[in-house]
RNA sequence: GCCUGGGUGGCGGAAUUUGGUAGACGCAACGGACUUAAAAUCCGUUGGCCGGCAACGGCCGUGCCGGUUCGAGUCCGGCCCCGGGCACCA
């Protein structure tokens, strides 16, 4: 062995020996069962960042742990590779999406390569590659067959400057990023597939998955968002108004009704009213998404029409009102002001007036006139309600709904708060969707044999429309039904889509004639899935559905994609900036600053290295260009090697948390790597080292011992069943504390020693697989540690003689026995009270009584 | 606004499942050894307050307020602050 951690040869030397082995590459039915581990596949975006990093090396970690404990392993690597940051960056530079994207792709694998990602390389898949986005658009075409995907209009962002339709994230503050434009909303066609057609299933299917994280569940239940309630109709001359309500209890409560600005009724009013077309006109404008929506101040409109209550036969005002969501239920509500919190707001601003008709079971009806804000309740009884007088909530609405039926006026019915999948998008470098538009044939699907529809790779987009419309080579084209000149559609898919199934692909990429094939039921489901929290809902979401469609049409035999889910948090950093002067705010790296600490080590103050003024220190956040508080890990890894960041990143923090960046805890993850070395390094240089005997131990080593094997133990459990890579890390750590403390030289200390280097060496070999396989080596093994098993704890050298307990007097800790493993409880009580630390704290009480738990604690209450 | 997590020393974090020794492990800081010197390395101290020459002992302490319990970082109720998502960023 070499004397000191040389990472870079040792690095080089452990991948080329990899290499040649080929020992990540995974075979269907080889030896073992299958585990498919999964990262989260990156969008080529240049640079690795730490959270690719993390994520990756997380994944790796599980993925050598499973193959050390004999599992057949997938762990494949891929690319997100459409996208609105290659047009953006081809706005930019004037580069084609293309070669700004295949670059990255080039640069990004060489990096993950170099971090010693045990990744079967043979089953990349690129999402821009018409191999594989042949069937987005063969399956899309299946979905059009039966009638899962469908044609519909839908709001888009449209800034009327660029003539362009913009993404949620090129709008600031109402306007467009690029012209600087007031956007406005656009009703366009598009095209739509039917997750609603699931909800159901994929709801209920949450509860049989019992490897995600509770919260992620939460969130997906929530986001499909069921709710039992009753669709009412209130006449007008031109029909029904259809509302959604869950509180139907409360209809004869109702004193208005409010409709969204897209809703007919709205339109109808706004071409008998100026007032009502200009609001309508203002509601057009701003944004569309769901937190815009809902954070605006609450405006509406009166209009000249009216509606009948269904019950009472009273006349009912129409209001155009922004708080109404044309995607949610009709686009129509049933206002209850007294008893809604919005419904009161609006009112109490608009002078609309309320009524009371829901009272506490044990109270009177409330004046609707003293009410500072909404009643909302569903555990009241209804009031001022005639004949439903009385009635709780469920009674209430199950008698309003009944007569509401019986009078063809509503029903009980389901609504989803989840809508369709909308999947066009207005932009060039996606997966075209394959449709040709002739005026004879209508929308005609482009031919299977035709597919797939190629998207041209050189074309620059300028900012102003999508290229692709303008590109007569692609529009133009022969129907394939009439034969007559016909326009492509230059529409393409929802990136969303091109991630909704490539974990499947994984298992077959080599197959140019079918999407699947019997590899997949072989992988899949993903026994591991790993990637950021920021995904919880929609990926996760579409997958699933995506999933069932495959499944439904006889693709692949299983329901659910990813088995277990693990979602890793955000690494973070230290923000740093200057303000003031033309420039704005100026951030800068934290690599330019310099921090001073104080004499109890806070940091007192920052400078910027360069000119030695100070900076402004705003906090920590997540690693991005706009901060400049990115952390190249390309640097990192030439600077301390790919197995110091490795370890860095595992043990810095749990996985699901956030992670902060410091540079002295990359140095703190080198140092004992360099502390093992040299460890391994005395131990084999005195020479052969002789046959352990268990039972020749005396009681220190005995114990010495007993840490190896609980450490196998923790770390057993830490990686394989909590993911707490952390605490695996930490105690690994204390093991060589605790064996480079035991110098001793006799024979059989050697002999412990030599178990324990062999220990820590595997136990790290998922974190830090490089310096594993040159220390494995050191130690006299001839074979690669990447075939070695997983070691096993030896229950013999777990077993104690004595525990140590703590003895509370009233829950505060007054002192600590040592009691035989097996005594009685009775013994150790007598024990606990005779403790001298514990006497002063029991004398001339009275003892109540003594709780014991077992191998932990003795608590004595005393008054 | 709605949905969802999180808050523990100077810092990252530990205390697992089912409430049972708060502060493991590491970083930073300080003191010492080695060195002509520095770096590196090694050893030691390190939540706060109080008492003691010392060994050691006492009290307080897990965002805030209240509750349940023999016992609460952990459970319950109410608040404050920070992060993720909100359907066209990926």
């Amino acid at each position: 062995m070499q004397d000191s951690y040389r990472f870079a040869e040792i690095e080089a030397d452990a991948r080329a020996l990899w290499e040649k082995a080929g020992a990540s590459r995974a075979a269907e039915g080889a030896e073992g069962p299958k585990y498919y581990c999964l990262c989260m596949l990156p969008y080529p975006s240049g640079r690795l960042h730490m959270g690719h990093v993390r994520n990756y090396t997380i994944g790796d970690v599980i993925t050598r742990y499973h193959r050390m404990n004999g599992r057949n392993l997938l762990q494949p690597m891929g690319w997100d590779a459409f996208g609105l940051p290659a047009e953006n960056a081809a706005i930019k530079n004037g580069v084609p999406p293309a070669k700004w994207t295949y670059d990255n792709i080039a640069y990004m694998r060489m990096q993950l390569k170099s971090l010693g990602y045990a990744i079967d390389w043979s089953r990349e898949v690129a999402t821009c590659h018409p191999q594989y986005y042949k069937w987005n658009q063969w399956l899309f075409l299946r979905m059009l067959e039966k009638g899962i995907a469908y044609k519909k209009t839908g709001t888009v962002n449209w800034d009327p400057v660029d003539q362009t339709v913009l993404a949620n994230e090129q709008v600031i503050d109402g306007r467009g990023w690029r012209t600087g434009a007031p956007v406005e909303k656009r009703e366009i066609p598009m095209y739509y597939l039917k997750i609603t057609a699931y909800a159901e299933e994929l709801l209920g299917a949450l509860g049989r998955l019992p490897g995600w994280p509770e919260r992620v569940k939460t969130m997906q239940a929530n986001w499909i968002g069921k709710s039992e309630g009753v669709e009412i109709g209130f006449p007008y001359d031109g029909g029904a108004l259809k509302v959604f309500t869950t509180r139907a209890d409360t209809l004869m409560g109702a004193t208005y009704v409010a409709v969204a600005a897209e809703h007919p009724l709205a339109a109808r009013a706004a071409a008998q009213d100026p007032k009502v077309a200009e609001f309508v006109e203002e509601c057009r404008r701003g944004g569309v998404t769901e937190a815009e929506l809902a954070t605006q101040e609450k405006k509406g409109v009166a209009t000249a029409l009216t509606v009948t209550h269904p019950l009472s036969g009273a006349q009912l005002p129409v209001w155009v009102a922004n708080y109404v969501l044309m995607g949610y239920g009709e686009g129509a509500v049933m206002a209850v002001p007294a008893h809604d919190e919005r419904d009161f707001e609006f009112a109490r601003r608009y002078g609309l007036p309320l009524k009371t008709v829901v009272r506490a079971a044990d109270g009177a009806a409330q004046d609707p006139r003293a009410l500072t804000e909404a009643f909302v309740t569903k555990d009241g009884v209804l009031c001022n309600s005639g004949k439903y007088d009385g009635l709780a909530y469920q009674a209430g609405t199950d008698a309003i709904a009944a007569d509401l039926a019986a009078k063809g006026l509503g029903q009980k019915r389901v609504q989803w708060r989840l809508r369709d999948w909308g999947i066009s998008r207005q932009r060039y470098w996606g997966c075209p969707i394959p449709l040709i538009h002739c005026d004879r044939c209508g929308d005609v699907p482009v031919p299977d044999a035709d597919l797939p529809v190629v998207l041209p790779e050189d074309l620059a987009p300028d900012g102003s429309g999508n290229p692709l419309a303008k590109y007569k080579p692609f529009v133009e084209c022969i129907c394939p039904t009439c034969g007559k000149p016909a326009r492509r559609e230059t529409d393409t898919m929802d990136t969303f889509v091109d991630s909704s199934w490539y974990f499947m692909r994984y298992a077959c990429r080599d197959n140019d004639s079918a999407m699947v094939d019997g590899r997949v039921n072989y992988w899949l489901p993903v026994d591991q899935y790993i990637g950021g929290i920021e995904h919880a809902i929609l990926h996760l979401l579409y997958s699933r559905f995506w999933t069932r469609v495959m499944r439904d049409m006889g693709l692949v035999a299983f329901d659910e994609p990813f088995t277990n889910l693990l979602t890793q948090g955000m690494v973070l950093n230290h923000i740093f900036l200057r303000r003031g002067g033309s420039a704005g705010i100026t951030y800068y790296s934290p690599e330019e600053v310099e921090l001073k600490h104080d004499a109890e080590g806070r940091v007192s103050s920052a400078v910027l290295k360069a000119d030695g003024r100070p900076v402004e220190y705003d906090g920590m956040g997540t690693m991005s260009k706009s901060k400049n508080n990115g952390v190249d890990p390309q640097m990192l890894v030439e600077k301390y090697g790919a197995d110091t960041v490795r370890l860095f990143m595992m043990f810095a923090a749990p996985p699901e948390l956030t992670l902060e960046w410091s540079e002295s805890g990359v140095e703190g993850a080198q140092r004992f790597l360099k502390r093992l070395w040299k460890a391994v390094v005395e131990h084999t240089a005195a020479g052969p080292v002789p046959a352990l005997n268990a039972s020749a131990l005396d009681g220190a080593q005995r114990d010495l011992r007993r840490q190896i094997h609980e450490t196998i133990a923790k770390v057993s459990d830490d990686v394989g069943r909590r993911y707490t890579f952390n605490t695996a890390v930490a105690a690994i750590m204390e093991l060589l504390n605790a064996v480079t403390r035991a110098p001793g030289m006799r024979p059989q200390d050697r002999a412990l020693r030599q178990e324990a280097y062999e220990t820590l060496t595997l136990l790290l070999t998922p974190v830090v697989p490089h310096i594993a396989e040159a220390l494995w080596r050191g130690l006299g093994r001839q074979t690669s540690v990447m075939e070695a098993g997983w070691p096993a704890a030896d229950p013999a050298a777990l077993k104690r003689d004595t525990l140590e307990l703590v003895v509370q007097v009233n829950g505060k800790l007054r002192g600590h026995i040592r009691v035989a493993a097996d005594a009685a409880r009775e013994a150790i009580e007598r024990a606990a009270l005779a403790e001298p630390s514990v006497q002063p704290f029991v004398q001339g009480k009275d003892v109540k009584k003594i709780v014991v738990v077992p191998g932990k604690l003795v608590n004595v209450v005393a008054a």
